[in-house]
DNA sequence: CGCAATCTACGAAACTCTTCGTTGACACTA
DNA sequence: TAGTGTCAACGAAGAGTTTCGTAGATTGCG
């Protein structure tokens, strides 16, 4: 009944998914037209990549029309749940304030985002109540 | 003078130096018992990666004895920030809160643990002003 | 000295990831 | 209907990662 565990996506296949997840089901063309631009992908590379995603279970496909329309099988938040779960066991040793801390070190932190994360931690708080 | 950007380690490159961070230089030997249990690798794989890392520039060699005694050359946050950074960018369009929120969601960040993030906050919003 | 243990070095094999050329099918249109 | 363009499918190439077998050098011990 759970859903069985994805495996990680790779890095062209992660940006494949970010095109999905903003615009929703979209074709190869789509996908490819809106990736070009920071990766260069060409259109059989990002076909292929798409392919083998459907066989790992990454995303979904409907070949009812001649273009084939993909879709995310896992909503964003699950993946990078997922991604900076894995992230935190294999170089923070599970320590959650380590990599908040270099999460916001590197970055230019507003102050604005600061007090979000900060309303986060109150939600949390809340919760955990 | 800047420190040049070294390459993103690779899962079994990490492992090696989450090693050598908490035990400091460290020989081949010692890196292979260390990470044996998790990983079940051999001495001439642990070997190879190491030799690899160091023309890579990941780790630094002490070859004065006959057995060579290897060490990080990033300290540990330095890479920690390095890879936070890079998942930021592939995986999070670059929003440290969504990160944040994901990082905790996942697990049960104790009371302690959101004290921690807190007290981080009230910090960095000190050095921000 | 000669043997056994330990080490580095080398290279090959298996695997994954990424890219792209080619092919054949299909659709639109002049 | 012939021509043009778009599409999915396939395979192969090239790079990087990970593993390990083997060989040669060195050390220490009996």
């Amino acid at each position: 009944m759970a859903k069985r565990k994805l495996p990680k996506p790779t890095d062209a296949e992660l940006a494949i998914l970010r095109v999905l997840w903003e615009r929703g089901p979209s074709t190869v063309r789509e996908v490819t037209d809106a990736i070009q631009e920071e990766r260069g992908t060409g259109y059989t590379t990002a076909l292929k990549l798409m392919q083998i995603m459907t066989e790992k279970g990454l995303v979904r496909r409907d070949d009812t029309n001649r273009s084939h329309v993909y879709e995310a099988v896992a909503a964003a938040e699950e993946t990078q749940r997922q991604l900076v779960g894995d992230l935190l066991d294999r170089a923070f040793g599970g320590s959650a304030q380590q990599l908040v801390l270099q999460a916001l070190s590197g970055r230019k932190a507003s102050r604005a985002d600061l007090a979000e994360i900060r309303k986060l931690l109150d939600e949390m708080e809340q919760k955990a109540k």
